[in-house]
DNA sequence: CCTGAGCGTTGCGTATCACACAACAGTATT
DNA sequence: AATACTGTTGTGTGATACGCAACGCTCAGG
């Protein structure tokens, strides 16, 4: 635990786990509950809320007088958004995938061990839009989860499935063994596709984009209604996901047909 | 300058300085480079950033070796926004509003002396629709942030107009004396407008929105090209901007009619 | 009204820890 | 090869962030 001693600013570190612990609830909370689950004295969590809250980082709910996230996080996420250039490129591909299919697109990119949405497109018989941007899923749950898993590097994925993983309190990991034969599926088919894995009532295909390197940086995918995924449209579906990625890919400087990742 | 002594922690805040410095320039910028610009030795700022690399704050361009933010300042963004009531309550409404008038929609709320941008529903003609939420501008310039400013408490807003303000390079600061007047003439109609201050051929609507203690919180705008708001069609819009912004007001709890912060 | 328990803030003293320094490794340009 | 940049890492020391305790505050409930 103290190894690698001072590589790291312990301070900073708490301040960290303070923003963490905020976000992973949800909920906000009062400087004290903060001080006992992290284990340091109020003072400390007071001084570092203070600090925090001078940057816009968390703010005091007034009626309550818990602290939460601030909008000063809405700021910083809206810069680093303008500067992913994948962003400008897909937003045309994106829109026009949505209006083809008149489904909810996503544009997903990979975030260390798991997969984050970046930009949304809510179809016109979408529910719940809202804070879908900035979700992250596990590699192998959803569609552009696995159509991004699928493709990467042989090392990184062999890697991934045999990680140690700690089953959570809703059992879905276990052994991901079983994740090879999908791999190989999904690589045949070109595309990926989720049968209510995350949401029972939300079905998805997604296929992988791969940057100038060829590598697979990011996914596409349209999720819709169980109903809209059946025999008669998904082959047409699935073409029009795997057109909008290799468009998208294409002007990422991916030469089309070359899959790097693949050799 | 070291009057607050200890209620803050100096090396979070300089940690903070470096996410901030790297939002700013929107570009990223190398380790050393921080270091010179924030006067602080770059073994120190080799650490801070190890630091905030590993909570995923920035993170490391391989190609050029740069740091720039990272994700994980986006799913931070996700948690608050998803918490950020107003959005639930008031995003069917502006769909709706999106889709009557067929133009840009922005939802903005207030960030200290500035607006932020929420959320925001473009329109069919819309060219350039990313990178506009979390984006903050200055509480007069704009239909949104006029609308906000103009129904602030009289300290509130007496303070604001009379703050010492640095003139930008841009030479848009001046004395805000002139805006009492518009002030007035926005709490007369019940909205502002926004005639390409911020973007010469952008054109835009603003109105208030109130909670339920009454204070103006938020505002509705709807921007388009100047063509779309000639005299033959403004009274429309106004009366559906105004109509959106006391529709969300109601859900808030806000009693209509009672405008109690013009009191 | 007083009490008690919860909250956050703030002086203070001390031990920790984060800093500057310097040396090192790596890379690109000369 | 040499220079000029990077970023990383031991090391010693002095600044500093920590825990403690006391304070002011609000709220609940005798």
């Amino acid at each position: 635990m103290r190894d690698d001693a001072h590589r790291s600013v312990q301070s900073v570190e708490r301040a960290l786990a303070i923003v963490q612990h905020l976000a992973d609830d949800g909920v906000e909370s009062t400087g004290s509950q903060l001080a006992r689950q992290l284990g340091v004295h109020k003072s400390t969590v007071s001084r570092l809320l203070a600090t925090l809250e001078d940057a816009g980082m968390v703010e005091r709910n007034d009626q309550t007088g818990g602290y939460g996230l601030g909008l000063g996080v809405v700021a910083l996420s809206g810069t680093v958004l303008g500067r992913l250039e994948i962003l400008r490129v897909a937003d045309p591909v994106l829109r026009r995938l949505a209006e083809i299919t008149q489904e909810t697109v996503n544009l997903s990119v990979r975030y260390r061990d798991k997969v984050m949405n970046v930009q949304q497109i809510p179809g016109p018989n979408v529910l719940r839009s809202r804070d879908w941007v900035g979700k992250t899923v596990f590699l192998h749950r959803g569609a552009g989860s696995k159509a991004l898993l699928a493709y990467l590097p042989d090392a990184e994925l062999r890697a991934y499935i045999n990680a140690p993983r700690v089953v959570n309190p809703d059992g879905q990991h276990g052994h991901l063994e079983y994740l090879w034969r999908e791999v190989a599926e999904i690589r045949r088919a070109g595309f990926a596709i989720n049968r209510g894995e995350l949401h029972p009532q939300v079905y998805a295909i997604g296929a992988p984009i791969f940057d100038g390197q060829g590598r697979c940086c990011a996914s596409v995918s349209v999720a819709g209604a169980p109903e809209a995924f059946g025999e008669a449209r998904l082959p047409e579906l699935a073409a029009r996901v795997m057109d909008a990625a290799r468009t998208i890919s294409q002007q990422l400087g991916h030469a089309v047909g070359r899959f790097a990742s693949m050799a």
